[in-house]
DNA sequence: GCAATATATTCGATTATCCATATATATTCA
DNA sequence: TGAATATATATGGATAATCGAATATATTGC
């Protein structure tokens, strides 16, 4: 019997589809971003990386497509995280890239940015 | 003193290098391979993978330049393996993805071509 | 010295990707 | 009900990447 989430049939990704959401540089910082934060909302990752909003909407579409990313909406707010369905393999190298690479640039300024963001959106959904 | 190698000083490959080589089909296949294979030729990788000499040429030809992988020339022979002086998170993530999909399509069929070959030079090489 | 072999490179065409800008959609609040 | 807010989507243009075919280069063997 299939747990409702359904990970062990979902379409898995693949490796290939895994490296070419994250060449590009939008994607990969968000992604090692959401390793390290656990859950953000689109604002929170748009101040982060500085670059626009349909830009980083853009850029988490493609994400989603991918399966890297799961989506919790709440009213307006849609809030971002890695998927929880993703082989292992994936889930590993992933955390081994984040683990590995965020304390160097571009990924060290982006969790910067985002803990200096005032009127964070987590402080509020946390509540 | 720096290793005759320099490691610590040779430019380290960036994530985003990382995956954006890796994000072409024909390149992580040829990666994978090796991962699991150790060294290979150039015509054992256009056999493995079923594609065309300069095809072959031209995507090691990006590996090299993104300094994931080296070349240990041998007469007429080029003689690729995994690039020694990778960063841990690069080794560690490539060998996670190998590890956890060599045995899915298309590497899986990759290794089988590449053991059905008659000839290989490997098998001279290490004469 | 030339043919054979292994490999690398070039080039024009094609395909894919990214972007800024504009706009659409959904939800919430006064 | 309309304004404000958060987010998603569309589009045309620009840029980047890939490809097959052709060709170049280097080495080896006869």
């Amino acid at each position: 019997m299939k747990a409702a989430h359904q990970e062990s049939t979902a379409p898995q990704i693949l490796p290939e589809a895994l490296f070419r959401a994250l060449s590009d540089s939008t994607r990969l910082r968000a992604v090692v971003l959401l390793a390290r934060e656990g859950e953000l909302c689109v604002c929170e990752l748009t101040i982060a990386l500085r670059v626009s909003q349909p830009k980083m909407s853009r850029h988490l579409a493609v994400l989603r497509e991918t399966r890297l990313v799961d989506v919790r909406r709440d009213g307006v707010w849609s809030h971002y995280r890695l998927a929880g369905g993703l082989p292992q393999w994936a889930r590993e190298a992933l955390r081994t890239v984040a683990d590995g690479c965020y304390r160097q640039a571009p990924f060290a300024r982006d969790v910067e940015r985002l803990h200096r963001m005032p009127d964070r959106p987590g402080g509020r959904c946390s509540t």
